[in-house]
DNA sequence: AGATAATTTGACCGATTGGTAAACATTACA
DNA sequence: TGTAATGTTTACCAATCGGTCAAATTATCT
């Protein structure tokens, strides 16, 4: 019988890549609509266009597919944050924040939900990963505003709401994407609700957090 | 045999009305962790302390308990918006909507967490209500906010994105109750974190908005 | 081309799913 | 108190669940 994948400490074939490619790609379509429990394995395969014991051939539990997936979306999901700069003026880093949050939930939205999902369901498999690395990259950023704030930068405010706020705000166009849409009405449904959404957040912060124009 | 609730035209029972409350509080706990398909009858029954065919008696299927609880929680969701006085002064009825909210996301959280699940599948029981009834109270109070522009009350900004992001913003304390937790660490997980989200909400919002205080 | 390893599939497994049937137990009301 | 309506349970159903297995197919390399 073939070896399956995870047992197994050789290179990985061309076929395999595009295969896990594929299946992960599929994964994605799934999860982040119905959650871990709401999924199944045969709408994966169904998606993927293939068997599901090919599936499982590549994964081979569920389980294993969800934290591929998670692993991979966490480290992309995060880049805005980590790009945050410490040496830039406040008003143009909060800013592009918003800015890069606001595109990603525009152009990678399965991405996100696919966390909403996990949060709303507890973050089982993921909880290591937001109280040790996730928190850590906070901290650090939260110590970044409140040097600003202690600089007279921008107004003195708790720097992790401020963080939540954003990430609240920018995501909410992603996970409530129909929601947004319905009361928007058709007439503004299109891809304009983006730049709408992100004049509206870029003033709300800016003016919020009662920084000075320069 | 024993007729059906819902086949019925008559009077409801004592025992009809409270185990009907009962199926539907844990219908509530399950629904809201793990989505409509995520979820399962026995799940509930186990949690209502019933048998599954009991709990089959009341709700006829697993689609109409989900209904039935949508229907309920859609009311009690949008009172504070309800409550938005298009004659009440800016400041405080901003103020007193996002403290509405957070105490909501504080005290029924996994009424929140019902509809985020249900948003993040793309709203396949609820989008009816959505384009109807939500949509209008939105653009009434859309509607309030854009007559404070006009007469100077805040700055000039779109009200639908300035409902979205109250909404976002006091909600995330339910849906992402873990990572909210998880990022600021054990010493700053109590209920005091409410009462910080709402000082540093309330600020932004009122400072972000121009409004002048008086 | 032939051998070997990698990939794919259909048939199948026990457990769980949403839901039903009918016997049994309890309640409400005359 | 008797009885009809209401409520509850056990046993069960077909469909679907996550996952396995061995056989068949395809790709790779010499």
């Amino acid at each position: 019988m073939a070896i399956p994948r995870a047992a197994r400490t050789q290179r990985r074939t061309r076929i395999q890549e595009e295969k896990e490619e594929v299946i992960l790609e599929a994964a994605l379509d799934v999860f982040s609509v119905h959650g871990f429990r709401g999924s199944t394995i045969d709408q994966i395969a169904d998606v993927a266009g293939m068997s599901k014991p090919n599936v499982l051939y590549y994964f081979r539990t569920k389980e294993a597919m969800h934290r591929a997936l998670i692993d991979r979306v966490l480290f992309t999901w995060l880049e805005p944050l980590r790009a945050f700069d410490a040496n830039g003026n406040p008003e143009s880093e909060i800013r592009s924040y918003i800015r890069r949050k606001l595109e990603m939930a525009r152009d990678i939205p399965r991405e996100s939900r696919l966390f909403a999902n996990e949060m709303l369901q507890g973050a089982p498999h993921i909880e290591d990963e937001l109280r040790g690395p996730l928190k850590s990259l906070v901290d650090e950023k939260a110590e970044v505003i409140r040097t600003w704030a202690k600089a007279g930068k921008i107004a003195k405010c708790d720097p992790y709401h401020l963080i939540f706020s954003i990430w609240s705000t920018t995501q909410h166009y992603a996970d409530f994407d129909v929601q947004v849409r319905a009361v928007l009405g058709q007439e503004h449904s299109g891809e304009g609700r983006f730049e709408d959404a992100a004049r509206y957040l870029e003033k709300l912060f800016v003016d919020g957090l009662g920084i000075r124009h320069t």
